[in-house]
DNA sequence: CAACCGTGGAC
DNA sequence: TGTCCAAGGTT
């Protein structure tokens, strides 16, 4: 039995009933999922997609409603230019492919939002096409058991793509198995923190488990700051602006912040992102909830 | 290309 | 009221 073979009988018995992992899913359903998930945890993400895809079946549906609807709905889910790129996405999807979520991995690429990941995730699990597909889970199982360090580095996207490549059962529809066997092992056994090595299908083989599990060597790399940065501020400024119904005073979002200084940087990042836009000198809004200067038809 | 971009939960 | 981590992408 390769790996691959391994993880695929390993998923079949033990993988969670994800609502996107549904045979009914459409490619859509995939496409928001991938970009949900990015960075954020499954728990967070389930309900979240049931209740976009409820309202916004379609990259069409979704096109038609303003990117403030988007951000709205996109809740605390984190990251909320996700929310306006997965918007911009729909409304490419529309213009570019008559509303058909793409399948080429070049269109897909092309759309915002989408990158080297979520790219091939769509493509084989929407499309099952044949590509190696490699996030956080699989570059960390691959290295565990394969090459037997304890943890992989920081991402080198070519060589991990070689890498799981060469793991991948040359029939495509396995390849997509394996691929989300490998996703999923690494999401609930091969974890970061504490592995569940004694309930893993590599037990007996992973070169990690081999050698005895050594601990990572070398300073480990420094995780990035959050209280007090400009994203902590961000945050708060949208939060505000998420539950407005009307343009928002600036005096409403500087009770939000201390620091004047930070607080107009974040702000203005936001607008320079185009999640807020400033409605004359003095009122915010998210973008697209511009009130209409004029009716300009009925 | 290292740094930036949110948020919450487990320790 | 700290650290680390979670299906990354963009610049």
């Amino acid at each position: 039995m390769t790996l691959a073979d391994e993880a695929i009988t390993w998923y079949a018995a033990n993988a969670r009933a994800l609502p996107w992992r549904q045979p009914d899913t459409t490619p859509w359903g995939v496409l928001v999922s991938e970009v949900m998930l990015q960075q954020t945890p499954v728990v967070r993400v389930e309900p979240a997609w049931r209740s976009w895809m409820t309202r916004w079946p379609t990259p069409a549906a979704l096109a038609d409603d303003p990117p403030s609807e988007a951000i709205r709905m996109w809740g605390r889910l984190g990251y909320p230019r996700r929310a306006m790129r997965l918007h911009a996405c729909a409304v490419a999807i529309v213009e570019r492919h008559g509303g058909h979520v793409p399948s080429s991995l070049e269109h897909l690429l092309a759309l915002p939002g989408v990158g080297t990941y979520t790219g091939r995730a769509v493509a084989t699990f929407a499309y099952g096409q044949r590509h190696p597909v490699v996030d956080t889970n699989v570059r960390r199982v691959v290295c565990r058991a394969v090459e037997g360090k304890p943890d992989a580095g920081q991402a080198t996207t070519a060589a991990d793509l070689t890498a799981m490549e060469a793991l991948l059962p040359p029939d495509s529809a396995a390849a997509a198995r394996a691929s989300i066997a490998f996703m999923e092992l690494g999401a609930i056994v091969c974890t970061a923190r504490a592995p569940r090595c004694a309930v893993c299908p590599f037990h007996d083989v992973c070169a990690w488990r081999l050698t005895g599990q050594p601990l990572p060597d070398g300073p480990s790399r420094k995780p990035q700051r959050y209280a007090g940065t400009d994203r902590q501020v961000r945050g708060l400024l949208l939060e505000v602006l998420r539950h407005a119904t009307g343009p928002v005073p600036r005096q409403r979002l500087d009770v939000v912040w201390q620091d004047e200084v930070q607080r107009a940087r974040a702000l203005a990042g936001l607008v320079e992102d185009g999640l807020v836009e400033r409605l004359g000198v003095e009122d915010f809004v998210l973008a697209g909830d511009t009130p209409k200067g004029g009716v300009q038809d009925l």
